[in-house]
DNA sequence: AGCGAAGGAGAACGACCGTTCTCAACTGGG
DNA sequence: CCCAGTTGAGAACGGTCGTTCTCCTTCGCT
């Protein structure tokens, strides 16, 4: 039925919005109810726990992000340029308001020692994000290694991000990735694509 | 008087253990009364609040963290190898037993949206960090950029070991800032005191 | 129109949590 | 030896949370 479809999506609306502000523990079942407008019967229809919840949240949450970012990257053509693109969205998604750090970070640090569930949605979410950055490392004819310090970059630029309370890490990583980069291709490649800034 | 004392370290002690690994809120007083042998009427003389108890944890935690990062660093004479020292603690701290992450970004995920108090002590750790690592790239001469860039690298180090369960993170961090470092120093240094690797 | 299934609002329930209280045991000073 | 004060063990209290239940309305179908 297309109508628990709606309902769902109305569910976790409600759900990631408060669950990300918030945090877990500290929302009740009673404020989903009441921001996603459905009956605690509906609700406990749709998903068998709050903990069923969480983990779809968690799983709509990692497949909007990276598609998000992945839409982002595809505006841009060159290698090199993809690869950067990816520290741009980075700082507009920290500008964004209520932005609050990796809902899979902060959820990891909530319950990951008490739920390996949500521990295995985190470590498959950074996976996933690891082997994207991988894809782009690779279509740069970059090393392997570039991809974790990348990702290293853009995880630190998240937590900084988040517990300062400002843009700026973005920018950092950028730079930082950005002589990763040159470094790089100074040793081991022809010629970077991307000019001095 | 010093019995208090002693009793506030044992009730630190076990909610430092108890908080570090399940999380805040999934502690209940009750868990630290168990595991620190202390009354419930002693805790709550020592600590006005549970709140209380938190806060004072992440305090201890973080002069006991800041104070055995300096210690390592200490071992270090020459002053980029005292920056990369950085990451070989951070390493060791990774293959701790029981390494579940930082504990303020973990405090700050759980209880960051909704208490201000947490929120400022994830505040005021990594502005200390961030400041401990300023002084050692002053030191090297390298300009205050690199401390930012440096700081992103720890702190991705970090939740990326504590969520992938690894201790890796922390030499794809060091190789990164080695790569930063020399490629400084091409740019703006006489010579770098680190040969290659 | 009448009936049965479904849904909404919210009360109810059992569990748990932070905090306080009870009461008995123990302490040291007169 | 006695007593006032402190402490420990744990029961008790008020509140909240996840989950279920009740009761009433609504709605589609014949």
């Amino acid at each position: 039925m297309t109508d628990d479809e709606a309902a769902r999506a109305r569910a976790l609306d409600a759900a990631e919005e408060l669950f990300y502000a918030r945090g877990v523990q500290a929302v009740g079942m009673d404020a989903v109810r009441n921001a996603s407008g459905l009956s605690l019967k509906r609700l406990y229809q749709l998903f068998p726990s709050k903990e069923a919840l969480v983990l779809q949240f968690l799983r709509r949450r990692d497949e909007r992000w990276r598609q998000a970012l992945a839409r982002h990257v595809d505006t841009r053509t060159s290698p090199d340029e993809r690869l950067l693109a990816v520290f741009d969205w980075l700082h507009a998604w920290f500008r964004e308001p209520g932005f609050r750090g990796c809902a899979f970070i902060n959820s990891f640090g909530e319950l990951g020692g008490v739920s390996a569930d949500v521990a295995e949605q985190a470590r498959h979410h950074k996976q996933a994000f690891r082997d994207y950055l991988a894809d782009l490392v690779a279509a740069s004819g970059l090393p392997s290694d570039l991809a974790d310090q990348f990702l290293l970059l853009a995880e630190g630029a998240i937590t900084t991000a988040a517990i300062t309370g400002t843009a700026v890490p973005a920018v950092h990583a950028r730079t930082a990735a950005l002589a990763l980069l040159r470094a790089q291709a100074r040793n081991h490649r022809a010629d970077p694509a991307v000019g001095p800034r």
